[in-house]
RNA sequence: GCCCCCAUCGUCUAUCGGUUAGGACAGGAGAUUCUCAUUCUUCAAAGCGGGGUUCGAUUCCCCGUGGGGGCACCA
């Protein structure tokens, strides 16, 4: 048993997003590659701004992406520990405990009714032209953080900063370094937005004649398109969003754990024991990582292609459900699917997993397997009415079809039947193949011809062909 | 403005002084398949600039430039 012990600490303000999931994840595979304890701390100590909405976001985020902790809230299976309560906003004791430790020490003062820790150093008021008012500049040693990532910087920490606001809630640097002591932290795995905060934390930590915990500080993950960091209002920033689009989990923690991170090598689909087995701190990047939906969507086919057809299947039927649940557009349709028989649900699934590339595309992709009522392409119905003689070769495929001399239990008959039709035409399969799928699916791509006819039944294929070709009439 | 971090194909990255600078996504072309997707083959695509150090720099150092972050009684 290791003694590392790492944190993850996110606030409830907002969704939860594929930022804070990376780091999320880091601090995660940090624990398990080492055999250490995952800490999950919750920092809300801004009232105003936390919501409990926000903080179930989390819970179920993290959950999802299978990264659950040792220690913290209570959530389903997770958390508990002996260094609670898990929440800042319940930790107001320990805080006032640690509070009188620095003020005991002389480095608190009073100003404005706020509480403030005093740097050790020669002061001296200076003008602030960018932020347009007078401060008071310390003259302090510079502070050294040895960063795990970054090597060794080295930072002056030159004001004083509050600790205690005036309303009597302490503030983020204060409550974060007294907890990563409370809780034994050993080491802080965060954004590298914190870089800079991290000699005020050392110099806290100092002042708790404390040793700090070893700093990482990991890059950060930039928008895909334009300037700046990753924020929850851009594209694809979401987890709850993947979540609701189908997205496997271990796909989405397999390509954030390589933005910034490589196990060396060319591979890139890792399991996820591989990359608790290869993460190590080293190995993380020095610089930003620029999100990319399109191999993010590439490594989630790859993970739905390499699945099981049960576990597809399985998978297919909760993102069914879930939409039937959400109860937006296509819920009722969502909630037909549902309803189908298992086995013949099963057997379209069957089809359709080697051929999508996420969850979501599922319900366009199969429409016509459940209902009458699907939707027609209009452009590939255009396109496809618009050359040889669609009419014609409905007619004839509903008059081979129709007859009982042609077996429909089986693709390779139905195959057959319609190549030889096409034969003694002199045409090919492919002068069918595209009116009838148009004719039975409203579409122009799909699954293999013959199967779906096989799946759907002579009756409604049959039904369908006539049906377009009447429409020509 | 001040402080800190970073810098290889469009993007994610490999290389830890000597390589035809490799892989993946995206893009182009082709093959296969009843369409589509997959798969396979293939093409195009990179060391920011300038100084050093060195027999030799993508790699080490410095300066620019560019990108990112921070500078709250937010976290």
């Amino acid at each position: 048993m290791s003694q590392v012990r790492v944190r993850f600490a996110p606030s409830p303000t907002g969704f939860f997003h594929i930022g804070s999931a990376r780091t999320a994840l880091f601090n995660w595979l940090y624990a398990r590659h080492t055999g250490g304890v995952f800490v999950l701390r919750i920092e809300d100590t801004d009232a105003a701004r936390n919501s409990e909405r926000f903080l179930n976001v989390i819970h179920d985020s993290l959950r999802w992406l299978g990264l659950g902790w040792d220690e913290g809230p209570q959530v389903g299976g997770c958390g508990g520990g002996e260094h609670g309560p898990y929440r800042q906003s319940e930790r107001g004791a320990v805080y006032r405990e640690y509070l009188e430790r620095l003020k005991a020490a002389g480095r608190t003062y009073e100003k404005e009714g706020a509480t403030w820790f005093r740097l050790i150093g020669e002061r001296h008021e200076v003008y602030d032209e960018h932020r347009q008012k007078t401060v008071t500049k310390v003259k302090a040693a510079p502070v050294v953080i040895d960063d795990a990532i970054r090597g060794r910087v080295e930072r002056v920490e030159d004001e004083d900063f509050v600790i205690v606001r005036s309303d009597g809630n302490p503030v983020f640097h204060f409550v974060n370094v007294v907890d990563d002591i409370a809780m034994r932290i050993t080491h802080v795995i965060r954004g590298e937005d914190h870089l800079s905060n991290a000699s005020k934390h050392v110099a806290l930590f100092e002042a708790f004649g404390v040793k700090p915990p070893i700093f990482a500080h990991i890059p950060l993950i930039l928008k895909q398109n334009g300037p700046g960091k990753m924020s929850k209002r851009d594209q694809g920033a979401l987890i709850e969003e993947y979540q609701k689009r189908g997205y496997l989990p271990e796909a989405l923690v397999n390509f954030i754990c390589l933005l910034g991170w490589n196990p060396g090598g060319d591979r890139e689909k890792l399991s996820r024991e591989e990359i608790v087995r290869l993460f190590d701190l080293p190995g993380v990047n020095q610089s930003n990582a620029r999100f990319d939906e399109k191999k993010m969507a590439h490594m989630n086919m790859l993970y739905l292609l390499a699945l099981p057809a049960e576990e597809f299947c399985a998978r297919a039927r909760a993102f069914f459900e879930s939409l039937a649940t959400e109860g937006g557009a296509g819920a009722a349709e969502a909630a037909g699917v549902v309803g189908a028989d298992a086995a013949y649900f099963a057997a379209v699934m069957g089809l359709a997993q080697p051929k999508v590339k996420g969850l979501e595309e599922l319900p366009a992709y199969t429409a016509y397997f459940f209902r009458e009522e699907y939707p027609v392409d209009e452009k590939a119905k255009a396109k496809v009415l618009g050359k040889g003689e669609p009419k014609a070769r409905l007619a004839e495929l509903v008059e081979l079809l129709s007859s009982p001399a042609t077996d429909f239990t089986n693709d390779a008959a139905i195959e057959a039947a319609i190549k030889a039709l096409a034969e003694a035409r002199g045409l090919g399969f492919g002068d069918y193949q595209a009116v009838a799928r148009l004719a039975v699916t409203g579409l122009s791509a799909g699954p293999s011809l013959t199967r779906l006819f096989r799946l759907l039944g002579r009756e409604r294929v049959v039904t369908r062909l006539a049906r377009l070709a009447a429409g020509l009439g």
